[in-house]
DNA sequence: TTGACTCAGTTCTAATTTGGAACCTATTGT
DNA sequence: ACAATAGGTTCCAAATTAGAACTGAGTCAA
């Protein structure tokens, strides 16, 4: 299977990743989460090659997770700012901080820290479910097919327990 | 920049994504997380070609995400189980799903469901602040740099707000 | 005991993607 | 007139990937 017919799949994931799942991308929006809207800005910051750089900001534009917007008239220039389909991605970026926080830092622990404006705590956010409030990991979580699944391929299991 | 130098950035994302940020790397963590173990279920299931999907379990072996251990002797066969540090990475794939589902499903809704053990309800796990429990969204954190970012390049100012 | 089959790979080649440097265009500033 | 700035595009070499074929160790059935 080739990489660029992933998006086709019944997997939100891999839907997702058709999207974000490109060398570069989710480096590009962790920028832009961090306030970076300008090319130069993102060339500098990111070190990757014009030629990609210009190509990823380009697709995400086209899927709407980026807004190309004039911030200059003579000459005309323009910005790339996240839309809320963009600052959805949010969850995606802070996991991979987080597991990075916890697995691959340094001696000198994280990069960066977050400060939660609600409470004014320096926190980490962690995936909680939204109904009963608890926080959840793999094993409290079981997965069934939803409707799209089973209208397609009603055979389709998925086992039991997320390990 | 060369991608294979972006884990050596002071970047918890970049990190993170050095681990996790190859094509493929998060399918078969998804996979992973629906119960799939063995080498030949993965290929079934990912349609990727063997020689990428060997190269890819391997890195994550590499790396603690999965662990390779023996499920036969005569012949010896082994088969890919998430470590802890893998199962901590479930927030990253939840996180994808979620977004997947919400911007990217079709007219029959998301391919899966969850369903959290605890309270019995089909849900999405979101964002929240472990401290206070509300849920967060880019606008509700503030950054700041950690001490491994004061040390090093104590000029670095991240913005205000994220956006 | 031959031959088919299973699982988990490895090897090879062609096609695709990437990285890096150089170049382009419009405008402003000196 | 000349350099600088911002935001690209073009080109090519190098790296990565996809797909098919092959390997090897062991099992099973006839």
């Amino acid at each position: 299977m080739r990489w660029r017919d992933i998006g086709d799949l019944p997997c939100s994931v891999a839907r997702a990743l058709s999207v974000v799942g490109d060398r570069w991308t989710l480096l590009v929006l962790r920028d832009a989460f961090l306030g970076i809207r300008r090319f130069e800005d993102f060339h500098a910051d990111l070190g990757t090659s014009r030629h990609r750089l210009a190509d990823r900001l380009h697709k995400l534009v086209e899927h709407g997770v980026l807004a190309r917007v004039p911030y200059a008239e003579r000459p005309r220039r323009f910005e790339y700012r996240l839309t809320e389909k963009g600052r959805d991605l949010y969850p995606v970026v802070v996991s991979l901080t987080r597991w990075g926080d916890r697995w691959m830092a340094g001696r000198d622990g994280p990069p960066i820290e977050l400060v939660h404006r609600g409470c004014g705590r320096r926190i980490m956010p962690t995936l909680a479910c939204p109904e009963c409030g608890e926080g959840v990991g793999a094993r409290d979580m079981q997965v069934r097919p939803g409707r799209a699944l089973r209208k397609k391929a009603p055979a389709w299991r998925p086992t039991e327990e997320l390990r």
